[in-house]
DNA sequence: ACATCAATGTGCGATACCGTACATAATGGT
DNA sequence: ACCATTATGTACGGTATCGCACATTGATGT
């Protein structure tokens, strides 16, 4: 059965092999600590991870894929307020003390993470400081990305926001393409599909993206990064300083593939 | 002299003459642990306790009036992202291992505030459990005003915004009258001045408030809840929940005054 | 009482986005 | 190859807010 086979996986569980970057960069002791607690889950594309409301149970440490936290709002109407890929976790807030999750995580693209429990989590953050302030200073990124699409989705128009989401999105992915359709990215951003349709048109036309039912290709990452607000590298800036690299540490790799 | 005053003042601190929530909620054991490192300050309308990118020199519990944590967006335009009162403290992502403040804190309403250094409140963090834990869960509330904040500026008009705003400065403070204009309203709100003038202009015909050069009256509490988007109720409810009070915790005593 | 300044009310063309509808194009299944 | 479905482009009146300008009103100091 497969969840024996994960199981034997896991607890083989080398370190050196981990993509997330939380994971990654523990003292090996501390990351031994909760390593016999993680297991490995595949994440299918919309799966939601926690509800707004419902008790959290799993802290996931995403490893491929990306996943949208959304603010639900009472006309029904999801609202993204941000984007976690392997630099984070979704559901830290269980130790600043929340026992419910405020807001919906939701599978954006179809991956993979390392869950633990979260009394696991909270067990092991007792005996591991490391672990608890590299989670605690997570957090503290996070919060900013969050008061950073406060002010952006006040202030910032709709061009500028998609080009900051494709980046944010292309940043958590390891390939150019995305499978993401129109309508996914105007419930994202809060706004109509057909007004995501023009804006990505001229995202298009300028040769920075395209676009083809359900799957965008980022053609021109420096493009983009002009296209977009300020909002994107502020984010960035301070993931990259969570994790004290020099260089661009969340773009992957394998970026501008069409372009010279 | 009067710093000399204030530390004879200081040293006789009594938790229970404390109106900041936060301290008043501590064990009296920690609450001593840290009442040696605290020092009353006045807080001035407009001053700034902190400024973005900057090191955080000072943790401030705040005891009347209230701070805006503002965004500021490369256009130099701030943007409110939370308002703090009684019920919080502001520079509290220090205990996230935060080393610079990513937001300005400026004084919206001239009140007081017990401030302790950066240092010592890590020290005491160190020593008091239930002083960590309470600073912990109020991020976490904090962080929720954030992310609703995010939400309500993408989807709520501005009449609801207005409405949910002048609550929320109502609840942190003890009277019904506020002092300001428009224009700081505007700011906070990041949009025209003239667009705020219609919109309180709606609530004052209606008659939840009165406005008059730079005052504000709050006449009719429940007819700005009715008229607020739901941001106000679910933020309000948070704190009430961190506290764990039953009924509105962060409501002052002496509300809609003028009102049967 | 008067002058001055700050705060507010109002007007108006421009614009971004809404809300909705419909047409077209690409994909996937049979 | 065909069809059903999904994704995208586009149109159009409506609305909230912008951006700016100017008039008016209330507070303040002398």
């Amino acid at each position: 059965m497969l969840p024996r086979r994960w199981k034997i996986r896991v607890s083989r569980l080398v370190q050196a092999s981990i993509r997330n970057r939380v994971l990654a960069a523990l003292p090996a002791t501390e990351f031994a600590l909760l390593a016999a607690h993680l297991s490995r889950v595949e994440l299918a594309l919309g799966e939601r991870l926690h509800s707004a409301g419902e008790p959290i149970s799993y802290v996931y440490f995403v490893e491929r894929g990306f996943i949208s936290a959304l603010a639900l709002l009472s006309d029904g109407q999801p609202l993204e307020i941000g984007l976690i890929g392997a630099e984070g976790a979704i559901g830290v807030s269980v130790i600043l003390g929340a026992e419910t999750s405020y807001c919906e995580t939701m599978c954006q693209r179809a991956g993979s993470a390392y869950r633990v429990t979260t009394a696991a989590l909270k067990d092991a953050i007792a005996r591991a400081p490391h672990l608890r302030d590299l989670l605690l200073r997570y957090t503290h990124a996070f919060h900013i990305q969050v008061a950073q699409t406060a002010a952006c989705n006040a202030h910032h128009e709709l061009g500028q926001r998609l080009a900051r989401w494709l980046l944010a999105a292309h940043d958590r992915s390891r390939v150019a393409e995305l499978s993401l359709t129109q309508d996914m990215i105007a419930t994202m951003l809060g706004v109509r599909r057909s007004t995501v349709s023009i804006a990505a048109g001229t995202l298009q036309r300028a040769g920075f993206i395209r676009y083809q039912h359900g799957h965008i290709t980022i053609l021109d990452r420096v493009g983009l990064e002009n296209a977009a607000c300020e909002c994107y590298e502020a984010v960035a800036e301070e993931y990259r300083a969570l994790f004290g690299v020099y260089p661009k540490a969340l773009t992957p790799v394998k970026n501008r593939p069409d372009l010279g």
